[in-house]
DNA sequence: TTATAAAAGGACATCAATGTCCTTTTATAA
DNA sequence: TTATAAAAGGACATTGATGTCCTTTTATAA
């Protein structure tokens, strides 16, 4: 499971996506409400994303969050990356601080068809092919797709 | 990702199977070791086996943890539920309260596969099953299998 | 040029997971 | 029957994730 701050971070993300679509640069209040979440944690959230180049913002009247162009194939893995590290796709199972093919814990082999299907889905999907299925109408970012 | 109290519990729990097909009772001290665990907590998880019925133990001189007869068929399913509860095997990966085949969220096909790919091992594979395998030699419990 | 609106950042607060310590209960061996 | 060994249990400590508040910086509009 990935952790609230990630699912934040990812939400917070496709909504700054789609509102830049609309040419508009959603501010830490407008983004809070939307995702429903706190709006100081998010502020965080957010500077932890700027600060490591996974969005841009402006300060100041008219400032906001939004993507350079640099900045419009991040997928889930970069943004996993960031926020919580990368423990999920290594990790044993069963706990173990050796486990490999040559050492394998008993839970070992099917486990690792479920992490790395979960890898495969957050290398695959970015947050532009997210925002996309909603702007389509074929997903919601939170109750109803408005 | 299992909470660590739930790879302790597993671990645990493998463990007292193995002594026990060796016909023996470990204690909490033997089993902490085992399992590269802080002896206290150790002792705390296990309390919640034995209170939930998971396992067996016996107070006083000679006692220990063991599993009888009902308990001789213990998925993982059931571990986790009852230390860390079945969140997982239902949380929305996007962290949507409201998501569902009806009303999804832009992960919601993809990371329903994966999920119901470790709900499916979990309710499939066993203490008993791990054991076996630790048993036969195809699997370690720690470093070494000894 | 100044007032204002917005992000950045530091310091602190809360809560749940993890971990520790000490006392109580209980079964068994001597 | 008593001493001992072991689990049970209560109270507290630590840590990391989550959350809050207030000040600082900075861009823009008036």
């Amino acid at each position: 499971m990935l952790s609230k701050s990630t699912e934040y971070a990812i939400r917070a993300l496709v909504f700054v996506q789609l509102r830049n679509w609309e040419q508009k640069r959603p501010g830490v209040g407008e983004i809070a409400k939307e995702i429903e979440a706190p709006e100081a944690y998010t502020a965080k959230i957010l500077q932890t994303l700027t600060k490591n180049k996974l969005m841009d913002s402006m300060k100041g009247r008219g400032g906001g969050f939004f993507f350079n162009d640099n900045q419009s194939n991040l997928t889930l893995y970069d943004v996993i990356h960031v926020v919580e590290g990368d423990a999920c796709f290594h990790k044993c199972g069963f706990g173990l601080k050796q486990c490999n093919n040559d050492n394998p814990c008993p839970l070992h082999e099917q486990y690792k068809v479920v992490r790395d299907g979960f890898f495969e889905i957050v290398k695959t999907e970015t947050i532009q092919s997210l925002s996309e299925k909603i702007k389509q109408g074929d997903a919601v970012l939170n109750r109803l797709n408005t």
